[in-house]
DNA sequence: CTGTTAGCGCTTTCAA
DNA sequence: TTGAAAGCGCTAACAG
């Protein structure tokens, strides 16, 4: 492989030249400038990314830290991480945490080495994970880490959302599948869901478990498995899991969605348009928190120094309707 | 941040004493070795993984390049990719071509600037990938690609063990949606299927799409709507996710599974075991590839200098009945 | 067993 | 506008 001073020979130039035309913004000379780039072409030089990193101590790449790249959420989140660094001209590191502090810790820690631009991290979701020390440009995303700043729908408006599609539709007996109580993300949902229903003088009824497919199967069951009268007309979820998973527990139940309950998520996951009924749901706009979260480690928009929020949006499927 | 030779001064030897007790392997005496260990600490010295990657023109880490994260199947490779190499000490790069071969070329291209140890590639389905010219270790997964080893499963032979499921199930109208014709691992499938079959002496009606949800559930739409004389009593997909849809399009026909029509997929993704009725599919034994793919770019095992391929397993659920 | 030292390929002063 | 040269922090000879 041709380095800059094979380069800088072949076209009678020194290294600095071939390194400024490399830089594009630098001063040279026309006549070089295009010696040098035919040179270039010619040797099919590409530099060295490792030195280039090596000698301004920042590599161009951006850490992802996620908890679990198979949760459709976060496969989301990173495809249009992945797809707007690259237009910036960066790598993105993966790192998978588990929701496990301990792995969260040494992921970094190890990520850190490269020298990355910045460091998106979408911190697990239990126990507050300390701030590490280092000075690349780092966010968080969707949950609170440490001091940094924060870039995430607003949960509890988002959820506030739900409440009141479900009590324009005249529901009175309603329910909610919670994330779990450790969680401040599921806190916020449930918040925000339960005190938009108080508010109107709304009474519901919490159970409490994971974002997963499996607790809003269980859950589902627990709530719906009882005389029609005493069920829940209505049920909210704390994500698009979880109401999956509880389409499947009515189904099994033989309760029709939405005729003898309705079910809304949270989120928009792919799949959630896809399911029997489409679900209604709560959606996230991943691809501008993505954007912004980018633009804040590369410094290239108006660098949030503080959080930023934005709003979510109801969307109206077929899983809920007019009691 | 400390470096090298700070610990060195702080400890009173060389560097590269120092870089031997971090080589761990090399021959520094016990007190030094423990020494320099307690300086390493005491400053909280990490390593400068730039430097280190100039000096052996190789980082500590892999680029996994995958069509697209948010298809379960890549997803569970790469969550399985990533802890493997994690475990490893080995980073991972993510690029996302979105099966687009110039994509795919320019994400290449990029990732080799950082001189990663290995490379692990899902080509683009469409147009065969050129091979690039590099002294990296690379492996193809799942699908073929230039002259790189391939890492797969037998498509061909799952594809088979799905057709006897269905015969041995007493199905004789049975249909089979594949994927696009141009996609090699398509092909593969559906011979597979329909070789079987045809061995047997059963005929088979094949209709043609993409390995997503919406393909299933149009397709499905086609092959269902019919008078029940016509209508087949099986069908095969060529992925989870067109079973998928062909559930929502079976259910919106208020076609019952698997009493009107058995269906099974391919991959078993998490969400099969999920759906409503749970879904008879064809496994591939991810983690096992994973973990093959990781050991051929590091070397660290019996590197395959040829191709390896797994065979999938018969997971049988709930979308298959006896006829 | 340990110290010294020459780079890895690049960017960035500093001079000319 | 261009060239020369000093490192970035580390590893791997080579010497002792």
């Amino acid at each position: 492989m041709a380095n800059i001073k094979d380069v800088a020979a072949k076209a009678n130039v020194s290294v600095g030249t071939v390194s400024r035309v490399l830089a594009k913004n630098e001063t040279v000379g026309k006549e070089l400038r295009e010696l040098v780039e035919a040179t270039i072409r010619e040797l099919n030089f590409r530099p060295n990314g490792v030195a280039r990193g090596l000698r301004r101590s920042r590599t161009d790449m951006i850490g992802l830290v996620i908890p679990d790249i198979t949760n459709p959420f976060f496969a989301e989140l990173a495809k249009h991480v992945e797809a707007i660094a690259s237009r910036a001209g960066l790598s993105v590191l993966l790192s998978i945490t588990n929701d496990d502090p301990k792995i969260e810790r040494a992921q970094i820690d190890s990520l850190l080495k490269s020298y990355p631009t910045g460091l998106i991290v979408v911190p697990t979701q239990y126990g507050a994970s300390k701030g590490w020390s280092s000075d690349v440009a780092t966010v968080a995303v969707d949950r609170r880490c440490a001091g940094f700043p924060l870039i995430s729908v607003n949960h509890y408006r988002g959820a506030g959302l739900a409440a009141v599609h479900l009590m324009s539709l005249g529901h009175e007996r309603i329910a909610y599948i919670a994330g779990s109580v450790d969680a401040p993300v599921a806190g916020e949902r449930r918040a925000g869901f339960l005190n938009t229903l108080a508010s109107a003088g709304a009474r519901c009824e919490v159970v409490e478990g994971h974002f997963d497919y499996a607790s809003g199967e269980t859950l589902g069951r627990l709530l719906l498995d009882r005389p029609a009268h005493e069920r829940p007309t209505a049920i909210a979820t704390a994500s698009d899991q979880q109401a999956i998973g509880l389409l499947r527990a009515a189904s099994d139940l033989e309760l029709k969605v939405p005729d003898d309950v309705s079910i809304i998520g949270f989120d928009d996951i792919p799949l959630a348009s896809l399911v029997t009924p489409r679900l209604t749901t709560i959606s996230q706009p991943v691809e501008q928190i993505a954007a912004r979260a980018v633009a804040a480690t590369t410094g290239s928009d108006g660098v949030p120094l503080q959080d930023e929020f934005f709003e979510a949006t109801l969307v109206v499927r077929g899983s809920t309707k007019q009691l």
